[in-house]
DNA sequence: TGTCCCATGTAAACCGTTACATGATTGA
DNA sequence: TCAATCATGTAACGGTTTACATGGGACA
């Protein structure tokens, strides 16, 4: 059992979904193509840890919709008690930035710009999702409340990222003034 | 090419270096195990990008040093003009989050602690190095400006998961306080 | 007519981790 | 004596992406 398999359990536990569903919604947490997840998905049938059935959709293709078993649930809730494994990020704008003294300004400057771009739309989206959950008054222990501290973790790393770059284009475009100067 | 032998040659820019020391010094940016690095270093230099020799050492085992070329170079500088891939992140502790709503609060804390614990330890040890980094004052455009930058990322990043465990132990434990009080 | 979204699946290639294999030196 | 660090490599396995394959409905 790998994290995408409790991560679909972890989506399943809340509510019966298509793969092709698990695949969306999975995204912001655990990127995967539907071409895994299809898969797993059979694979922890015949575990006997998810059941499917086939739903006929009108103007839509019809899909195989997936439960969580008692013997998922019961996986699941042990996994929780298993020692939290550190995050792994992989983010090219590092290794951009340990070469850049090798680059123009203007080039330097292009690469923080996009990544910059690349946050405000991803917090401007944030925000109106959250927007969303904060009507729904939340009471604690419900698993909107833990939707909701979700979405405070991605706006608290999309914040912290985008200052970084806002820093950075601040020390750059100020040092291409200098150099126009000359 | 991936990203891996571009961040191999990022480093080699700056200095020729052995396979295990270029592993090590990979780790905080492209976490990768020398399994995966020596096969891709004897390509790469198959490939004309790099050159080496077996350097030995007293008291240590002999090393193979690898330099990088000027075809090398100009690949790397290449990269740097090709659009910036989005950053990815998996992270456990999302998921268990996610389904934070089927375990103890016990349980909860005990998760979201363990994270604690370990991106204190991790801020402690970046403001540590940063403070080495300070002293030789920085010039604008040197390697050495642009470590200091990819220390500040790494503290911002560091910092803003800090911030919302905290935020999160202060939910929880309040939570417990109150059911206690019961 | 062409593109996007829904919906499922397989196959091949690539990336990354764990395990196997060796061996000297340093420090607890 | 045992573990850790330095140092290099290969083999097997597992995880992830890209490509192949199909097909209906909506919308411009």
């Amino acid at each position: 059992m790998n994290t995408l398999s409790y991560a679909l359990l972890a989506f399943l536990a809340r509510e019966q979904s298509s793969g092709y569903n698990l695949m969306l919604r999975l995204q912001p947490f655990w990127p995967a193509k539907h071409s895994q997840i299809y898969p797993l998905l059979s694979h922890m049938e015949s575990e006997e840890l998810l059941t499917s059935c086939w739903v006929v959709q009108c103007e839509k293709p019809d899909k195989k919709l997936y439960s969580i078993t008692e013997k998922g649930i019961r996986k699941l809730k042990e996994w929780l008690y298993v020692p939290l494994a550190d995050p792994i990020t992989r983010d090219e704008l590092s290794m951009k930035t340990f070469c850049m003294w090798l680059t123009d300004l203007d080039n330097a400057i292009d690469i923080i710009e996009s990544r910059r771009v690349h946050l405000v739309k991803k917090l401007e989206h944030l925000h109106l999702k959250i927007s969303d959950k904060v009507r729904e008054d939340l009471e604690f222990g419900t698993p909107e409340f833990f939707d909701y501290m979700l979405y405070q973790k991605a706006i608290y790393t999309t914040t912290s990222g985008l200052d970084w770059t806002n820093m950075m284009l601040d020390i750059l475009k100020e040092q291409r003034t200098k150099q126009n100067l000359k």
